[in-house]
DNA sequence: TGCAAATTTTGCATAGCACGCAATATCAAC
DNA sequence: GTTGATATTGCGTGCTATGCAAAATTTGCA
């Protein structure tokens, strides 16, 4: 077995993981979450409804943002550190928010969704969950010390927290991208608790 | 209907609500959470399964801390605004860990399950949620904004998350109080990302 | 006390979720 | 092509969660 087989196979579980997700998308969007079943879903996708949960651990994972990958060079840029670590980060982060735009009648469905359907609430902040874990080795990196230790924690917390606020801002105004809306909030960080 | 029956009954939904969340956290660190159904939750709290859902929507809200209520007294205090915003939050919601020590070894279990168990991580960062809202009701009342305005939103984000950081890391460590953790995360908080 | 209304509890039925298991199919490498 | 590894699928099963209507309980009031 080559290095190339299991690739291959990385990817195809990518793409079909990636297809399920587009299906479950569709069909929630238009039917209601409370009509979709995991059997349609499965249908939907070209899947048996046991080949589903080798997938997704629960139904409504399919629904979550896959896990994000950032490039290999806008890492190794934010390590050098060229400007204040919020700066950075928050550069580094935005590229994740630029063409969200397109999606925003999906995502806004389903910010909606979150706040109506409680299973989706969950969901929603496990996806915000990892998303942490991801920023705090990134920092941690920066930083040079452990991923545990408490200040990348903290700023780690800080900042998928104000991504959070930012985007349920932007479905609410429907002013400004969310690029904007992040933006806005990572800066308001810098001197949130310092100027009172 | 007196004003005092509802009362009545609020209070008996309460103490049974305590009863079963009780009753399934005592099945749950003695069995493991696999190992319990709601079924055997009812038993234990001397209801019917049928009941159990007429309190909690789904089996693991149950494991869920109950929704904190603060000292009238403490709150109007807080709305005075003697120190710092940071500082008097601190203060107010530091009376919440006062005696959280006694139960830890409960509280280490649930977050250990946590960090195993996916529905757990879902509803332990629900609670979180629901915390963070209500911060954000405090903070936005005493700097007399909506609550809905981008400044409480944030602070209440990073506040709730470094309690979370602050609990967690107290479980891990099992050195100091939880009240220790937290104090030290929330000092840390106001010259996170100003001094660098 | 006793009656009537409101509320809560409960049993029953049911659709759907989620997983273990074993058989089958597919794929990569030699 | 054969072989070993991985993925898919069907089947069976126990549990979750909800609607509905009957029964029990609680409350206010006469």
């Amino acid at each position: 077995m080559t290095e190339c087989s299991g690739d291959l196979r990385a990817r195809r579980r990518m793409r079909t993981a990636d297809t399920i997700r587009k299906a479950a998308l569709r069909l929630v969007v238009t039917r209601g979450i409370d009509n979709v079943t995991t059997e349609m879903i499965a249908h939907e996708a070209g899947i048996s409804l046991r080949t589903f949960f080798n997938y997704f651990a629960f139904k409504e994972e399919a629904l979550m943002p896959p896990p994000i990958d950032f490039d290999e060079g806008a890492i190794a840029c934010f390590n050098e550190g060229k400007g204040s670590l919020l700066n950075d980060v928050a550069t580094l982060l935005l590229t994740q928010f630029e063409d969200v735009d397109e999606d925003r009648a999906q995502l806004r469905v389903l910010f909606e969704l979150s706040q109506t359907h409680p299973k989706l609430v969950l969901v929603r902040d496990k996806a915000f969950q990892q998303y942490e874990e991801i920023i705090c080795k990134l920092i941690a990196g920066r930083l040079k010390v452990a991923p545990d230790a408490l200040r990348p924690r903290l700023m780690a917390a800080c900042i998928a927290g104000a991504i959070k606020v930012a985007m349920s801002g932007w479905v609410r105004s429907s002013e400004g991208t969310a690029a904007d809306h992040v933006r806005r909030a990572l800066a308001a960080l810098e001197t949130l608790f310092s100027e009172n």
